[in-house]
DNA sequence: TGCGCCTATGTCGTATCTGACATATGCTCA
DNA sequence: TGAGCATATGTCAGATACGACATAGGCGCA
């Protein structure tokens, strides 16, 4: 499913705003990747709102805190229903989700 | 991962409303199906006001007319990840995706 | 009635995602 | 320096979501 290309944008460092038109990518593709950015950069913010180490919400979720490391690098293998998950977790609620994405990531460059 | 739950809930003819506080659902497992509802809601509103078949959905998501089917039923083996795929295909922008986030499926009976 | 077209549902083999583990790096404090 | 904690990265077996296919039901039109 030509994960391949988003594999490598996400892959190191690029946590931050539109990563948009930054190789050849379908608006499609490129409004995906903002949203997993904008979901993963909720989850750090509202992880450390908190107080919790990842170790700590992996196991309200769960799961493990590697995993949690991913999911706030928005590494590929990681799923937005996962993201979602884990945000509901921390006690977010739908309109806080949507706000997060409207908000963007941080801002283009 | 208890999706038995879930899976019974959506299974048939869950797909108006609030379907939070209906069983024993979480307020966190009950934002994630909310949000599912109202994104595979909005998928269905923008293919038809597209003017398109779910067969003609399916081939521009190089997927198929039963998996558009069950996108738009927010059948349990659709990840929200293929939703937000979907609807970006459509058009969408990560605004209106949050703002079908917000303004929930249909609205509580 | 029968013929298209659209949508729904169930199943299958395969691809992808998951939690867990190991391990590495970085930081703070003594 | 080294111990303790937080985070990052790679890998793997098992879980789950995927596209595809078959098939059924509904609706309109001839």
């Amino acid at each position: 499913m030509k994960k391949t290309k988003r594999a490598a944008l996400e892959a190191h460092g690029w946590r931050v705003g539109s990563v948009a038109d930054f190789l050849e990518l379908t608006p499609a593709e490129a409004a995906f990747i903002e949203t997993k950015l904008a979901l993963s950069q909720s989850l750090r913010d509202r992880r450390t709102a908190a107080g919790l180490s990842q170790a700590a919400l992996a196991r309200r979720l769960r799961s493990s805190q590697s995993r949690v490391a991913k999911m706030e690098a928005a590494d590929p293998t990681v799923s937005v229903d996962l993201l979602l998950r884990a945000l509901y977790a921390l006690g977010a609620r739908p309109r806080d989700v949507a706000s997060s994405i409207t908000k963007r990531a941080v801002a283009a460059a």
